[in-house]
RNA sequence: GGGCGGUUAGCUCAGUUGGUUAGAGCGCUACCUUGACACGGUAGAGGUCAGAAGUUCGAAUCUUCUACCGCCCA
């Protein structure tokens, strides 16, 4: 145990880089704080655990990640204030394409190509890589301060994790889920691999829609024109087809066109799939580059070959064999018009789908791959957020995940890479496939050890889909352990809505398959964050701030703070560094009001000593505390209240607005100025000593809502109430709830002193007294509550408001006064000298004319009978009351010009 | 083509189940270095809530349509 306390003093001014280095994550680490036991759970505490969405491996932190952690941390840290036993799995993500591009490119920059080292060899280099540059990642989010259970950290590729993989992948193929078929997939060129259709983004191009025309075999003279934008995979055509519908070309069904070109012969086909709108409604089939057309060539009985290779270049035998894709598309458009074949051409604006990877154009490719059938895992998934037993933030998202649940692809799991799970699969001589989960499996099932293993790897997003399983030790089927039992279901997971599809969805439908539940109960979706101009960030526009900079500029704090402070519940954000004035300057709000609680603390206490013990029995009872103390402890409360509300409703941005508000608005701006002059006053000593308790007391819970959010200020300056020692911390403590006795009532004396202030500085201020100049005010008071408020805060005036204040149950209005009326009571500023008797009748005039519109407004309002009626009673009395005051206001003020125009 | 968002002060956004004289932050204007804080304080200016129609005693809020912007899926 070490007894190393922190400082009581606070700095004079406010140093995060200091600050935060003292509470780093390596502080808590160490002594464990953060750590999770199922066994406490077994004990009786309610678990509560956030799954980390596993950044890549390649990755460096972004603002996306800030904003995403940030969430987490604060769900996190408020569940453990709660009670919690609360629980952060981090871990790393493999990212097959990504990883493998990055390393085949430092290998390229020293001559070598992955083949040229082969496959074992290769994966040895890409480890050496990871363990060199994956740790990146992740000792940047240590920078944020975030709060995960750290010894449970994972890589989707550490040994325990591969386990449920191929045990996963084993289990789906003998329930035949998983299936091995020749389809038309996506194909990435560049990086030579199969694509699933997430990893496919359609952009908008412009291209050429050729118009060719096919020559009838029987009769050159007649021909038939379609419409393409692939003019260069006609090589590959296998049809002609048209809709069976089409009066035009009814005559020619069955007929041989003559491919031009080629010079093949091929039939005209009648096919419902073909769109008589669409060009001129006869349509080229060309069934292997394209899926509509390989299931129309199925449905016809014809034969699919290819024309375009694995890296993009034709492979035909007609002379562009070797040439790119594009540049055979130009020179075939000649050809054809050499030909005489070419109709015509029209630029043409579709959507063509781009690998996310590599940025070039989805080849469709026919090729063998494995797939998950996946209709059936879609169904239980499903319902289950149907059924509301999975529920999404905001709420909308639900369409966007039903629609495609119930329009389901199969997912092609198949990657044609190295670095990855490879597929658990063998084939012997004769070509059968052997699925076991090891190679000696494989080879009791097929009766021989001559096996051949599969080359390819798992999509990534297959071990990615564990993830709410491995990470709490799940190997397989049947297995079980304590950690599952007392943290599966998780609860929250907060990510992105742009791997709803890729993750969110397909971790549902693995959770509910492989362990009979949903993996987590509630889902955030997070705020994409844009530049100040609304444009996505991104490397290539350089308009991608360094999160690690911004944190040295203003601190980590700062950062976090006015990350979610600025993200919304489901709605972008646009960020500029400069926006995080807004964190630093609260930061700063909070240091230096602490600074000066607990200057005042050293003042009225002889030492921390006995302020601590004070502190320690301090309880705020009304009988003790001064109208501004009962005051804040109403706000306080009812700031507990909608913080806790806010938390509940997934508003996080709210809860941020709800602490902030509080703490500048209510607690600086007006009880820290109150209780000035209180001290200053002639407080007895026992007075002054409540009054800082209290202060403390309120600073401290503030502090703690705060803490999720700012977590680094909030355990300096708690360390500085009272001697604590640095492995005790603000982040443990239980966070405090609202308690309802306190209500509105308890603060309405201090408010009506709060409205006069604000009412003596604007009267102040609309005549221009100089601020150095004492005045006098007056105020009629109306009622005994009213004197009793205004008096016994009367020592607060002089000092908030520069103002002397008279109170009387009759007093006349001054000469040479400015008027006014605050909640029914009357007040007069003397202003010798200073008045002008215009400007004073010309405001009257006008804040009159300002009532008695809203007077009308009102009448007219309650002379309506259907208004009167229809209208619940207590709005109906609502309008009559305000009504009341605005009248009394009114006849307040018309007196008041009265006795100016005397 | 289908779906989902958005349109409120110069800018960025709040506005809970319809019942306010429509709010905040930034920016702007004026004043203020008062022993916590100028990364601060005080006061102020600024909006016919995208447009139209409808429902209702009452619409920024509900319905329909229109326009524009953004995203997702075909």
């Amino acid at each position: 145990m070490s007894e190393q306390t922190s400082p009581q003093q606070l700095e004079k001014t406010y140093n995060p880089q200091a600050v935060e280095e003292r509470w780093r994550s390596a502080h808590w680490e160490a002594l464990g704080s953060f750590h999770a036991e199922s066994s406490r759970v077994r004990g009786g505490r309610t678990p509560y655990t956030v799954l980390m969405p596993p950044p890549n491996v390649t990755g460096s932190l972004t603002l996306g990640h800030v904003l995403n952690h940030t969430l987490q941390d604060i769900f996190i840290r408020y569940a453990r204030m709660n009670g919690k036993e609360a629980l952060w799995l981090p871990g790393t993500d493999h990212a097959g394409i990504a990883t493998q591009t990055v390393v085949e490119r430092k290998l390229r920059g020293e001559g070598v190509t992955r083949h040229d080292l082969g496959r074992k060899e290769f994966l040895s280099k890409v480890w050496e890589w990871r363990d060199e540059y994956g740790g990146l990642i992740l000792k940047q989010l240590r920078k944020l301060g975030i709060s995960c259970d750290w010894r449970r950290n994972l890589f989707t590729m550490d040994d325990r994790a591969s386990e449920a993989v191929i045990n996963a992948f084993v289990a789906l193929y003998r329930e035949g889920l998983v299936y091995r078929g020749t389809r038309i997939i996506n194909w990435c060129p560049v990086s030579q691999t199969a694509l699933s259709d997430e990893e496919v983004i359609m952009k908008s191009r412009k291209d050429q829609l050729v118009y060719v025309s096919y020559p009838l075999a029987k009769d050159p003279s007649r021909s038939i024109t379609i419409a393409t934008v692939r003019p260069e995979t006609i090589l590959a055509d296998v049809a002609i087809a048209v809709n069976p519908n089409d009066p035009r070309y009814a005559d020619l069904v069955g007929e041989l066109v003559v491919v031009p070109v080629a010079g093949r012969h091929v039939p005209v086909i009648a096919d419902d799939y073909v769109d008589i709108e669409f060009g001129t409604g006869a349509l080229k089939i060309t069934p292997a580059h394209d899926p509509n057309d390989y299931e129309v060539a199925r449905r016809h009985n014809l034969l699919a070959f290819s024309v375009v290779g694995k890296d993009g270049r034709m492979t035909d035998e007609c002379g562009y064999a070797g040439m790119d894709r594009f540049e055979a598309r130009k020179k075939i458009i000649d050809d054809l018009e050499e030909l005489g074949h070419l109709v015509k051409v029209e630029e043409y604006e579709h959507n063509v789908g781009y690998s996310e990877r590599a940025d070039v154009v989805v080849e469709p490719y026919l090729s063998e791959q494995w797939f998950v059938k996946m209709k059936p895992l879609a169904e239980p998934a499903l319902k289950a957020v149907n059924d509301g037993d999975i529920r999404f933030h905001p709420e909308h998202w639900i369409n966007t995940y039903r629609h495609w649940m119930e329009n389901i692809q199969d997912w092609c799991i198949s990657r044609q890479l190295w670095w990855g799970h490879r597929i658990p699969a063998w084939y012997d001589e004769k070509g059968n496939v052997w699925v076991a989960s090891s190679y000696d499996e494989a080879c009791h099932l097929a009766g021989t050890d001559k096996l051949v293993q599969e080359e390819d790897v798992l999509d990534t997003w297959f071990s990615s889909w564990l993830w709410p399983l491995t990470t709490l030790g799940w190997t397989g089927l049947h297995s079980d352990n304590e950690d599952l039992k007392a943290f599966y279901p998780t609860d929250t997971l907060v990510t992105g809505p742009d791997i709803i599809f890729f993750w969110v969805a397909r971790m549902i439908m693995a959770g509910m398959h492989f362990r009979g539940d949903v993996p987590f109960r509630d889902v955030y979706f997070t705020s994409i964050i844009r530049d100040m101009k609304g444009r996505k960030l991104s490397k290539s526009l350089g308009n991608s701030p360094d999160p690690l900079k911004v944190i040295e500029a203003y601190g980590t704090d700062a950062l976090r703070f006015t990350i979610v402070y600025i993200a919304p519940l489901g709605q972008d954000v646009l960020f500029g560094e400069e926006k995080c004035e807004l964190g630093r300057n609260f930061a700063t709000k909070v240091w230096n009001a602490s600074r000066f609680v607990f200057m005042q603390r050293e003042r009225h206490f002889a030492s921390l000593g006995e302020f601590a013990d004070a502190y320690a029995s301090f309880v705020p009872e009304r009988s003790s505390l001064s109208d501004s103390g009962r005051w804040l402890m109403s706000r306080y409360n009812a700031m507990l209240e909608r913080y806790h509300d806010a938390m509940a409703r997934f508003k996080v941005n709210d809860l941020v607005k709800i602490s902030h508000e509080f703490f500048w608005g209510d607690y600086c701006d007006w009880f820290l100025e109150a209780l000035k002059s209180e001290l200053a006053g002639d407080a007895t000593p026992e007075e002054a000593r409540n009054a800082v308790c209290l202060a403390v007391r309120v600073l401290e819970g503030a502090l703690q809502t705060l803490h999720p959010v700012m977590p680094f200020i909030t355990d300096e300056v708690w360390h500085a109430i009272v001697p604590r020692s640095t492995e005790e911390s603000i982040s443990l403590t239980t966070m405090p709830q609202a308690d309802p006795s306190w209500t509105a009532a308890d603060a309405a004396p201090f408010d009506l002193v709060r409205n006069m202030v604000s009412e003596i500085r604007s009267l102040r201020s609309a005549f221009n007294v100089p601020h150095d100049l004492r005045a006098e005010a007056v105020v009629r008071v109306a009622s005994d509550e009213a004197e009793r408020a205004l008096s016994s805060s009367a020592r607060i005036f002089p000092a908030l408001t520069r103002c002397g204040v008279a109170l009387s149950r009759d007093a006349e209005r001054p000469a040479q006064s400015a008027g006014s009326v605050v909640d029914g009571n009357e007040l007069f500023i003397r202003l010798e000298g200073l008045i002008s008797f215009e400007k004073e009748k010309e405001r009257l005039q006008k804040e009159i004319s300002k009532v008695s519109g809203y007077i009308a407004s009102l009448e007219k309002k309650l002379s309506n009978q259907a208004f009167v009626a229809n209208a619940p009673a207590d709005v109906v009395a609502k309008e009559h009351e305000k009504l009341e005051e605005a009248r009394s206001l009114s006849s307040k003020l018309q007196d008041n010009l009265k006795v100016l125009s005397q």
